[in-house]
DNA sequence: TCTGGTTGCGCG
DNA sequence: AAAGCGCGCAACCAGA
């Protein structure tokens, strides 16, 4: 082991050392100046890495934003491997570089001039590493069941060293370095959220979600059978359809018996059962809610996602090629309205929730410079500042239409009423109609920051050469012209969601700063669930798209209110400059997460 | 009995 | 069978 380096280290690149006998894994680390010049080597026991790490983050102090003070950027292959042993020793890190995040954004963005080096490290091309399996995960190549291989990042010093300079080279010669460079750290600072809000767990009530299934559903039945609420609710059903043996679980022999009592619907979804009067179809309507609810989150979900209060989803940053998250197991982006409820602080805690209104126009209004929308939604709702404005009647109508811009609706009212947006907003409408022909012509669109889309694949060039052909028939016509309208309408909305998704990133990075700087309080002993690192501090415990939710000792909820309040500012600085936008946030204190 | 594809519904 | 984007998951179902 060499001394302390002799001046702070800029970034420190992490990895495992290959095999050197008795003593257990070996973690090399290489301090790099801010120059990227090696500046220091050190290597030691895996079981030291903690304690290393907290030295180097407690010992900087100092203000982070200042050079000389700053604590050091980790880089790592993969935030969700390296982070979690970690913060079970009771350390976190403030800062970090992702490389396999960051891979994936380097290796597509159009800001890169010459993405050649890093395309070719295919070997950090890899499906994120699975979390509910981390024993799994730690093989090079996985066997999953169904979907094959999957590959795995290296998590060798060398070959880190080696993709950092690749990607370091890449960012440098970009069109945008700065952007780029805040993209990658607001990616990486995602991926450390991820890990932090699965280790503290979201505060869970599991009796109060008891409560709600049973007074829904009936008491917990004895093994797998259907609660007793559900299964007079099926025979209501089955009696009104005069048909007293039909499974209503099948949608086939449902339809049927649907057929059968006259009832003319052509599927039996949710949307066109609404449609008919039949005395069946209320109570329907209520069993397949019920349903849903009991598969979906009932007591099995309960048993395999819910311990000692903790409710802890697999959340997959960067899953979605947009940039918003994805998740993997628990449903964490699926929790249904019903089950809010059970979302409840500690005793002497408080759950501070906060979501952003209309969060993608608004990044549309600011990414084109739309004066006018950013106006029309200007510390207010803004679709109701669309009513105000006079561009359109209602509120409702005013959310069609902005969806409908966004999503590139054609037809039915939405179709009506884009036209008058493009009348009001034409620079926001110019934007998202340059992505829409982008894509139909089989091109790539970016994010404000450069995340660039995914180019359509083999199977959409084939059936657009198809159509060209001297004897393409109407219908190779027809297939690819929906197939082209399809895409155009994946970079219409890419565009937008995936720059909400930067604004979103950037919030929650920012916020995780500023709720790392309140101050510890006494330990109290139910928060202890949470972890070393958060039992004793408001921290993030949920986060969905537009949304987050902090869990905070009573005494420090209007602090951490504030921090969300002011991260959101920043954030909107940070992406747009000082562009007349904004981006109100609907925020409450409580016991509870309640919304609405 | 296993499995890949489809349906339906929850979230933004 | 949504018009109009992005997801995950459970259940059913047809074919192996």
């Amino acid at each position: 082991m060499t001394s302390a380096p002799a001046q702070r280290p800029a970034a420190c690149v992490l990895g495992a050392v290959p095999g050197t006998g008795f003593e257990g894994q070996r973690i090399g680390i290489v301090d790099l100046d801010s120059a990227g010049q090696k500046i220091g080597r050190i290597d030691l026991a895996e079981a030291d890495l903690p304690e290393f790490v907290r030295d180097r983050e407690d010992g900087a102090g100092g203000d982070p934003c200042e050079p000389g003070g700053a604590r050091p950027r980790w880089v790592l292959s993969d935030t969700a491997k390296w982070c979690p042993p970690l913060l079970a020793a009771g350390v976190s890190l403030e800062r970090c570089h992702d490389l396999r995040l960051a891979h994936a954004i380097l290796a597509r963005s159009e800001l890169v001039t010459a993405p050649e080096a890093v395309r070719a490290a295919s070997e950090w091309d890899a499906a994120p590493a699975d979390a509910a399996a981390p024993e799994q995960a730690a093989a090079l190549f996985d066997v999953d069941a169904g979907r094959g291989f999957i590959p795995q990042v290296p998590h060798d010093l060398e070959a880190a060293l080696a993709e950092y300079a690749r990607q370091t080279a890449a960012i440098e010669t970009a069109g945008d370095p700065g952007r780029l460079r805040l993209l990658l750290a607001a990616e990486s600072a995602g991926g450390l959220v991820a890990a932090e809000m699965r280790a503290a767990g979201v505060p869970w009530d599991e009796a109060e979600h008891d409560r709600i299934l049973t007074e829904l559903l009936g008491p917990r039945p004895i093994r797998d059978g259907k609660p007793q609420k559900m299964l007079a609710k099926a025979e209501e059903v089955r009696e009104a359809l005069e048909d007293p043996r039909v499974n209503l679980d099948s949608p086939n022999r449902l339809l049927a018996s649907l057929r059968n009592a006259g009832i003319n619907v052509a599927s039996t979804s949710k949307w066109e059962l609404q449609t008919s009067e039949h005395p069946a179809i209320a109570p329907l309507l209520e069993y397949k809610k019920m349903a849903r609810l009991l598969s979906a989150n009932g007591w099995h979900w309960l048993d395999e996602w819910v311990d000692d209060g903790r409710y802890r989803p697999v959340y997959v940053p960067g899953g979605v090629v947009t940039g918003r998250w994805a998740a993997s197991g628990g449903g964490a982006l699926q929790i249904p309205r019903q089950l809010r409820p059970a979302l409840r602080a500690d005793e002497g805690w408080r759950l501070v929730s906060a979501d952003v209104a209309q969060l993608e126009p608004r990044a549309l209004a600011a990414m084109s410079g739309d004066r006018a929308m950013a106006e029309a939604g200007f510390g207010k709702d803004l679709y109701s500042g669309l009513v105000d404005a006079g561009v359109v009647a209602t509120r409702q109508e005013a959310k069609i239409a902005v969806l409908g811009a966004m999503y590139g609706s054609t037809t039915g009212e939405a179709g009506a009423l884009v036209p008058r947006l493009r009348q009001n907003f034409p620079a926001a409408m110019h934007l998202v109609d340059s992505a829409a022909e982008a894509g139909r012509q089989g091109g790539v669109v970016s994010t404000w920051l450069g995340r660039t889309s995914p180019p359509p694949g083999e199977g959409w060039q084939r059936l657009q050469r198809a159509a060209n052909r001297f004897d393409a028939t109407g219908a190779d016509e027809q297939r690819a012209r929906r197939a082209a309208g399809d895409q155009g309408r994946f970079t219409r909305n890419f565009v937008v969601q995936g720059t909400a998704a930067e604004w979103a990133l950037a919030w929650l990075a920012d916020l995780r700063l500023r709720l790392a700087r309140l101050p510890e309080i006494e330990a109290t002993s139910e928060a202890t669930a949470s972890g070393p690192v958060f039992s004793r501090r408001a921290h993030l415990v949920f986060f969905l798209h537009d949304e987050v939710i902090v869990h905070a000792p009573t005494e420090q909820a209007e602090d951490a209110a504030e921090a969300i309040r002011a991260a959101a500012a920043s954030a909107g600085r940070l992406l747009f400059g000082d562009a007349p936008v904004d981006f109100p946030l609907d925020l409450s204190i409580g016991e509870r997460a309640i919304k609405d």
